[in-house]
DNA sequence: TATCAAAATGATAATTATTATTGTTTTTAA
DNA sequence: TTAAAAACAATAATAATTATCATTTTGATA
């Protein structure tokens, strides 16, 4: 019953989810590790990507222009997404609700997980009028 | 200046939006209308959403298997998302958090709106067993 | 009411993220 | 070493969304 070991593809894609503060998309990990390892598939990213989540090993926190972002820290925080250029990023805030997993719902709702997701503008696209 | 009104089309797809609480997806919108409304285009309701999106008429408060959800009612809450059979609920907890839009954020990032989600098993599925 | 430009639409092609398939390679456990 | 299981690359398939374009509707104004 020992625990099976990661392939080595596997645990490079982890690695990069891991070592980024950028909440990456499948597109950025590809293209991330491609040059070092030329003959990783698209296909990998996203096969490895759905054993994590399973696993537990990382949570969707958004999805932008369409694409899943995800996160290897899996304790709770809240995130803030740049509606200017897509950014995804761990914030500070005075509310620490976000920590609590345990509030009482609804009589029959349970719930594993809370995400707390603000939306707005970035400090650099604030700077530089961005216009996407 | 005086404002335009809403096409027929425009103010049916707002309709179905407002008159449901399942939170729905542009294809659940436009299978709703079509018997009623032959001539809809599922075009034309990604079209209006988009709109309504711009005029802060609806919120995506999540998406589903890869499918948008909106919610015409933009006031701050907090929504659960069943893991098991895709539905979108609203839901009271004894956090009120969701509701304070003027959090202090790190320093440089506006924030305008702000999103709670769960994530976990509904009623429904917790009763029977779902295996989706 | 007739007219004309702007806006909206239907049909459908194009795009893009994601998943499925298939044959091959790597890993695991004996 | 070896056979089965797992993971893989390549690529086809799927499905949500967006773009295109010709046509229709709308709304202001003459």
């Amino acid at each position: 019953m020992a625990k099976r070991n990661f392939s080595s593809k596997r645990n490079a894609i982890y690695k990069a989810v891991c070592d980024t503060k950028t909440h990456p998309g499948a597109r950025w990990i590809y293209d991330k590790l491609k040059p070092e390892m030329p003959d990783l598939s698209l296909a990998t990213v996203y096969r490895n990507i759905a054993v994590f989540k399973e696993e537990n090993m990382v949570n969707v926190v958004c999805s932008v222009n369409g694409e899943e972002r995800i996160d290897s820290n899996t304790t709770a925080h809240p995130h803030f997404v740049c509606s200017c250029c897509g950014g995804v990023y761990d914030i500070n805030t005075n509310d620490n609700a976000h920590n609590c997993q345990t509030e009482i719902l609804d009589k029959g709702f349970r719930a594993d997980k809370k995400f707390v997701l603000y939306h707005g503008i970035c400090p650099k696209c604030s700077s530089t009028d961005c216009t996407n």
